[in-house]
DNA sequence: GATGACGAATTTGCATGCAAAGATGATGCG
DNA sequence: CGCATCATCTTTGCATGCAAATTCGTCATC
């Protein structure tokens, strides 16, 4: 079936926009695996499109690290090694431990109380071993703290950041127990913000990202994907 | 004069590459103003390419946040303003603070001595009072770091980060005074690291960067540059 | 003189076409 | 049976063409 995007909304948005965005997804959820060759007439029909939107798409995919363009080769979904896989977690975890520090000394009341709602939420997603809820929170949670900082550009670049680890971090969450110590360690971090210490939020933070990063990889070795 | 890329060369790079590339430098360099539209037959003229490529090369700037597309409206010089400006300053130097706290604690000996020739080799340039020397050799010490994080892909988000702010880095560095301090600055920061003191390197570094950044507002607010 | 409407002229967004590079696979040789 | 070679097929990279959207200039109106 061709035009699966829904082209029934006013069609203001670009179509390369579309395609991007829709392939931007695919990566994110894992549904394209890395090192998957995207051909781009297959793309172009499934689209309903001509290459030269696809084209354009997948420039944009490559320049922000999704995918690899190998000249006249083809391009394909970047193939992680788990090496990389951990490189990306200690600049997320050490990028979030900069953000959660800035943003404790920065928020305002109304921020922080947001934030102490948004966390209070998640006890009843945990109690309902909700993943994909757990994730949608997990994500709000953290794009609180990233614009409290009151830093657009660096909201903007942690935001980037993080959507690019989505597809390890799902994986990663949905071991066992991972949901409820991730909330515990959330709440730790939600402490320190409470006390003002920022210092001992970032802390806080960067053991938080890395014991995920940690649960990812016993993940990793103990399913062998890459 | 059309075709003004160099030809002679092999092209086995892409043409878009060769464009975005191009491009990436005129931008960074402020030889493309903040603002300035671009014309994309304007722009495939002047490399003596069509549209195609050309418009490729765009989207992908666009995905760097160097240029802007407005759909259907053409694409401009991504216009920054001051406090963008300063939140990038802000962003880069906590992100040099946190690659110069890792560098410290995970450098190779022959990087530290690496690190060390490099930055004796400066001395001479702040003598001379060359601008354009010191760029280099500044954007060397910086990469040197990066590298010595062990954190490829920290290294690369930093190299592009440091990259978009390199115009206003060189107008800034041209004030008096400033190749001097920024000197001093390194030597500081050298010598935490020698004591294998990563918190100070740290600190040090963010308070070398945030004064680069303060002397960018003066340099800003006095010549009314956005 | 300012404002708004309308038509021409650009300019963008996308489709299509074509040449060249790379992938594929059959054939011949060791 | 393995491997190199060559012809064929596929896919990419870029040029060109066309329709729709936007901008610009002109004229009429207030």
């Amino acid at each position: 079936m061709t035009d699966e995007l829904d082209d029934t909304t006013e069609d203001r948005e670009l179509l390369s926009d579309r395609i991007r965005n829709a392939l931007e997804d695919e990566i994110a959820t894992g549904k394209l695996e890395a090192g998957a060759a995207l051909d781009e007439q297959q793309l172009a029909d499934r689209f309903g499109a001509s290459r030269t939107p696809v084209r354009e798409a997948l420039r944009q995919l490559a320049a922000n690290g999704l995918v690899e363009v190998r000249a006249r080769r083809g391009v394909v979904v970047a193939r992680m090694t788990p090496e990389r896989i951990m490189d990306m977690f200690e600049t997320v975890a050490e990028i979030e431990a900069m953000c959660v520090r800035l943003a404790t000394y920065r928020m305002t009341p109304l921020e922080r109380s947001h934030l102490i709602e948004l966390h209070d939420s998640s006890e009843a997603i945990v109690k309902k071993g909700d993943f994909d809820a757990y994730d949608t929170f997990n994500r709000a949670f953290h794009e609180a703290i990233y614009h409290a900082t009151h830093n657009s550009f660096l909201a903007e670049q942690a935001i980037a950041i993080h959507n690019r680890l989505m597809a390890f971090r799902r994986a990663q969450l949905q071991q066992e127990q991972r949901l409820d110590r991730s909330r515990v360690e959330h709440e730790a971090i939600m402490e320190a913000i409470a006390e003002g210490d920022g210092e001992l939020a970032s802390r806080r933070m960067r053991a938080h990202m890395l014991n995920a990063a940690t649960a990812l990889r016993r993940f990793i070795e103990a399913n062998k994907l890459t």
